[in-house]
DNA sequence: CCAAAAGTGTTACAATTACACCCATGA
DNA sequence: TCATGGGTGTAATTGTAACACTTTTGG
């Protein structure tokens, strides 16, 4: 059956006969919101090259599955979420990029409400990391992490993203805060309300924050659907 | 070393030992502009299951291959051209979507001046097809297609991309033509200038279009490197 | 009553859009 | 002299950015 298969896929006419070989991975930047900062989820590399090395959690994809649902596995694996969504960013395939071989990974990142995880206690020191503190990563996960912040950046508030790093009921001072965080500087309290109100994407629960040290904020919620997910 | 390298990679745990079977391949929108309209190269699917239908350029990657050295190499076969912009635009991986077996392929895209385009002769079929009269393309060609239009068009101004599809002195009448073609709708002449000349990425060159009955436009040239391209 | 964060409008500035007439050329 | 597309400026609108004081709560 293998050799059938190569026999097909060599009719496919490549410069080598050999591509067949190549191994698929994925490679997931977990992201979550906490104490003001935007983390990812790391874990230990089981690579001996890299041991004790921080990387992004992954896996590889079976031959008869989707990449994207590949993600999705390795995510419910170390999380227990589903239903997440999920965006390819870019598939990295240099060569020389991995340790044991030719490994090509599609990169992918999600974000998910940090309170609902419940980390799965088998991945070795799996845990939140700052983003901003990332200094080495295993292979070039570090370089894979930062093109799944910058495509994070990048694709703006209209794209509503955000509201899957927060709980259900949140304020709009966290919303904020959420923003801050991912694009990395400050923002003016007055224009974001503005901006984020007149997109009528909020409902207002009627509801305020409670048992805060200070004047408790109004408490909303997102109306509509965030693309991938099912609340 | 074939089964010495599926042992490596098996220590790398999915959820199949056979993942190290999948084929790579790439996949290549080349876009051109002529006559005012975005063209795409297109040649004939070489699968039996496909005869006859149009494809995208596209070829396995080599297992010692950088998968965007191979985006390169289709191109520059097809075209003669080479170091030309080439973006990564998504990879995709359904297990059904070939016909022959588990082939991945990640697509890019390309930009080029029509003009210096030798198409090989070897490729059959090889040619230039408006990009909204493109209805059906062999596999999922056709979502990849979409895809890298879309990646195109949201890529906006800014980024200089359009200059790759003209010829080094051109006047602002076929900039302006590149732009419309590419985001599908008329622009404002006055606008259009005010917005470009502002940017100060255009050289004068002191030179009248030639031959044309009409009045004559001005040339300019494209001040500045085109990512990836040497001029 | 103090600390801490919530809530609220207006003004200046920049960017974008809409719009109409004269000009240079070849046929 | 006509047809064709080149070349030009201004006003209205919209969006973005800057900015300070009052309110509510817990301690």
């Amino acid at each position: 059956m293998a050799a059938l298969l190569a026999k097909n896929l060599n009719t496919l006419a490549g410069e080598s006969g050999d591509y067949f070989r190549i191994a698929l991975s994925v490679d997931c930047a977990i992201f979550g919101f906490d104490d003001h900062e935007l983390k990812v989820l790391l874990t230990r590399s089981d690579l001996g090259e890299f041991k004790n090395q921080w990387t992004l959690l992954g896996d590889m994809v079976g031959f008869h599955e989707d990449p994207d649902q590949a993600a999705s596995r390795v995510v419910k694996k170390r999380t227990g979420l589903r239903n997440l969504y999920l965006e390819q960013v870019h598939t990295f395939g240099r060569p020389d990029r991995h340790p044991r071989g030719r490994v090509v990974t599609i990169a992918y990142y999600a974000l998910v409400n940090i309170g609902k995880v419940r980390l799965n206690a088998g991945t070795p020191d799996l845990d939140w990391h700052s983003v901003g503190d990332v200094r080495q990563l295993a292979t070039d996960h570090r370089l894979i992490l930062e093109n799944c912040h910058r495509r994070l950046r990048t694709q703006g508030v209209e794209r509503h993203l955000a509201f899957g790093l927060l709980p259900p009921k949140f304020s709009l001072a966290q919303l904020q805060s959420v923003y801050e965080a991912i694009e990395g500087h400050p923002l003016d309290r007055r224009n974001f309300r503005k901006k984020i109100l007149g997109m009528h994407i909020l409902e207002d629960l009627q509801e305020m924050e409670k048992a805060v040290s200070h004047r408790p904020g109004r408490l909303y919620r997102f109306r509509g659907l965030i693309p991938g997910t099912f609340f």
